[in-house]
DNA sequence: TATAAATGTATTATTAATAGTACAAGTAAG
DNA sequence: CTTACTTGTACTATTAATAATACATTTATA
């Protein structure tokens, strides 16, 4: 069973691990919804710890609306329609101003202007000292609720063929492509992190829940930084999924992604 | 709509918040080595938190390695310690015994046996009610430390046609092919959570800390489940890189990952 | 050298988390 | 109805976390 969950220093409540760990066992669906939970009592006992504390994860969890609690009945799982949307991206797709998602969700803009971007930023996108970009934070919503948080750097030169109002009517690249950029390759990194203070507001989350991070970057095909975004994703309104399909020889097989066309 | 950092209540302490706020930002660059930090009292200021609170947190961060401290001075990111060695893999690559990897990484089995899944992942394989799978636990590890943590689920008719002497030399989809199973294609979703006490223990990284989440489902010519993956990876040891080009006609341009041939 | 700023240390008071206990109230089953 | 089990509520005692303050020590700098 599990080892005796710690009370002191930082590494978080009982009642938080408590928490950590029912959550997960219900968003994982090691819980199917429906499911009835072991009683306070057996449940302060299976984890060694008072019902004060049971009692402080269940509530958490309630709050989130993950649970169902009845006197003389107990803890069910809940049914998931509480989740509402969630916003699926495939890899391929993974852009700023996809049609079909721009339907369904508005843009806030938090942020906009010009300056020197950060070290990290500057090198990837393989810009000189001395050279500026445009910087613009957004935060995206679907059915009035944020989802992503976005943070996009584009140098000077190329952003000042644009202006805010193309912008809103016609996709990043659809504008670079017709001011004659030619793209050519993107990389992009996918990771997690812990919502900031700041990121926590935008994206009405608690402060130090978890949120997908991904960063991109599009050259063009002189291999010139064209785009740096970093995009912060709410896990519960937004996935990342990815098709990949069997190829090549018997000897030399391998995993294939799925393109758009063969979706 | 939490702007604070929270006191009560399953949210975590508020050192404990905090540490895990900074080690983020020195974990994931954005806080590069060699960077000084705010003072205690400046950071105190910022957080809104007392200067005893900020030392909890920055005496944690410094049991990790991840900062120097030095009266008169201040507090400084450390460079990277050894064995700060990220792994990366390709989408196309997302497999748990990719030979490249296997060379530098070691596993260690936490759990084997044969049982009855969990709702989720029996929809996911197809699976009729009454049937069983193979679970398996593993956390891989390069220089001997960790990096992911692995579920597996294998119907047990499939799991049967192998060994685990098998599994330790020969990457499971050889293995499956040889024994005559088409595999035919995969979908993968990734996503981000916190550390649960069990998966923080086995991956040594404090409970509530931020993972890659990734799921995946692989299916044979059928359309029968053949494996399910949940994997958690810590983003510090882990990323997952995708590549794209521009592709299509003029009027149809869109994103093509890039397939492992062409890499 | 004097000053400012940083960490290290100490103290006190307040508040929150936890454990333990007890009892009330709702629900289902015999 | 009675019994058993559930959640809801209340209370006390203990311990940890936090806030606020003060002062010492180290270091860089003007």
């Amino acid at each position: 069973m599990a080892t005796q969950l710690q009370r002191n220093g930082p590494g978080g409540t009982k009642s938080h691990q408590l928490f950590l760990l029912l959550k997960d066992a219900i968003t994982s669906g090691r819980m199917a919804p429906g499911t009835k939970l072991s009683g306070e009592l057996k449940l302060a006992e299976e984890h060694r710890v008072s019902r004060v504390t049971v009692r402080r994860a269940l509530e958490a969890l309630m709050e989130e609306g993950l649970i169902m609690r009845k006197p003389g009945v107990g803890t069910l799982v809940c049914e998931r329609p509480v989740g509402a949307t969630v916003m699926t991206a495939s890899v391929s797709n993974l852009l700023p101003n996809i049609v079909k998602m721009g339907e369904s969700s508005r843009v806030r803009l938090l942020e906009f202007g010009y300056g020197y971007p950060q070290d990290g930023v500057r090198e990837r996108l393989r810009l000189e000292e001395g050279e500026r970009t445009q910087l613009s934070v957004r935060v995206r919503l679907a059915e009035d609720k944020p989802f992503s948080y976005l943070t996009t750097h584009v140098p000077e030169r190329i952003a000042l063929s644009y202006n805010e109002e193309d912008l809103g009517s016609t996709p990043l690249y659809s504008l670079l492509e017709r001011s004659g950029v030619r793209l050519d390759h993107a990389a992009q990194t996918i990771s997690a992190t812990l919502a900031t203070k700041d990121v926590a507001e935008a994206l009405d989350v608690a402060v130090g829940s978890p949120l997908i991070s991904l960063t991109r970057v599009v050259y063009d095909v002189d291999g010139r930084g064209v785009e740096h975004l970093h995009a912060l994703y709410r896990p519960d309104r937004y996935r990342i999924e990815i098709d990949l399909c069997r190829a090549g020889d018997a000897d030399d097989r391998y995993w294939q992604p799925l393109a758009p066309e063969s979706q």
